[in-house]
RNA sequence: GGCGAGGUAGCGAAGCGGUCAAACGCAGCAGACUGUAAAUCUGUCGCCCUAGCGGCUUCGAAGGUUCGAGUCCUUCCCUCGCCA
């Protein structure tokens, strides 16, 4: 009864999609996203999702789910997961979560502490005054305010000192008094996270092999049928690897040979932020990629059979 | 062959007699992350170490001037533009 959820986590390239559909129809599961841009309609080669024809049959959650134009966030993700991961659970079959967003993984697991989200009205406000009076006057104000959240939030990180100026405002209390309140959004369910992995060099040549598939696939066709469908430029997953390089290769600023290499390196980057943070993760199995290849599956297999079958799947961790 | 510009750390690029192991950018390396996270931000970045206003070797090459030279002089090598 008491069957944890498995998720497969890892930088990206690592073959986490092609595991996490061999896990699904060998244990009778179904996969939840875990991956911050595959949320959004309509990006779908940049963000190598997993199209309708190659699922094998399996379901897929929290892919597709949100028109560009809108906002997602981890909150929003973390409720929809948990929500998910029960549905899957309800029917009897195992709830797969899979990705490579770290930050989104968390904030299911452990959550985010129960506060105000974005109000776009006060972030407006205090993003203007930081292009005016440049961030390290936010700085400031954040250290009159909280003086906690001012020592721990680089002086330039904008992004941060919005939130937290934003969280002080929003309910009189500096943001680190709201983050003993935090908790999971499925504090009743074991998992059993598996983390991917493979040497620099080998995600060096994946990454590229990648890249130039996405190109070949029509990479810059689907950005230019998003923008004629009136997907604004600004919208969020324009912003991120491969379709903000992209974007400014359509717009001239350099070509498409260097645009690919650029691409490249910026994913390397990313795998390696996701290798760091994913580091840090309690209790991940360590699995040596890819993903795909027969001994990967056999090892995961041999840990997923103790763990999901007989008295192993019945332990609970703390 | 003649004239002009230039050769500085992995790359690009400052520097024009001392405080230069050498600004800055990029790449690299290490890291942070509680509602934009494929985002945002930080540190480091010639070599050595007991990690310091520490030691050592650098600024095309070789000489020279000077108390002191990426920085001035001479010769040589190499690039790149114009003329022939």
């Amino acid at each position: 009864m008491a069957r944890p959820v498995v998720a497969i986590l890892g930088p990206t390239a690592t073959g986490k999609s092609a595991l996490a559909l061999s896990v699904a129809e060998r244990y009778d599961g179904e996969i939840v996203n875990c991956d911050s841009t595959a949320v959004y309609r309509g990006f779908d080669i940049g963000t190598d999702k997993v199209l309708p024809a190659a699922r094998r049959g399996i379901p897929h959650h929290l892919i597709d789910v949100v028109d560009p134009s809108e906002e997602y966030t981890a909150a929003q993700y973390a409720r929809d997961a948990a929500r998910a991961i029960r549905e899957i659970r309800a029917r009897g079959r195992l709830a797969i979560v899979a990705g490579g967003t770290g930050f989104y993984y968390r904030a299911l697991t452990r959550g985010l502490f129960p506060g105000p989200g974005r109000d776009a009205v006060l972030r407006g406000r205090l993003e203007l005054i930081a292009s005016r009076r440049g961030v390290q006057f936010l700085h400031r104000m954040l250290l009159r305010f909280d003086k906690e959240s001012a020592r721990r939030i680089q002086p330039r990180d904008v992004k941060r000192i919005v939130r937290a100026l934003e969280v002080f405002f929003l309910t009189g209390r500096p943001i680190t008094a709201h983050f003993a309140a935090t908790r999971s959004e499925i504090p009743d369910l074991e998992i059993v996270p598996i983390g991917l992995r493979l040497p620099a060099d080998q995600t060096s040549d994946r990454v590229t092999r990648r890249v130039h598939q996405q190109f070949e696939r029509g990479l810059l066709d689907e950005i230019r049928r998003l923008l004629a469908k009136g997907v604004p430029k600004d919208a969020r997953p324009f912003g991120g690897l491969v379709y903000r390089q992209a974007l400014e290769h359509l717009h001239g600023v350099r070509d498409e040979p260097s645009t690919r290499a650029l691409i490249a390196q910026e994913n390397r980057r990313y795998a390696r932020r996701q290798l760091i943070w994913f580091r840090k993760e309690p209790n991940l199995r360590w699995f040596a990629g890819p993903g795909e290849s027969a001994s990967t599956i056999v090892a995961v297999n041999r840990l997923l059979d103790e763990c999901l079958k007989g008295t192993g799947g019945e332990t609970t961790s703390p």
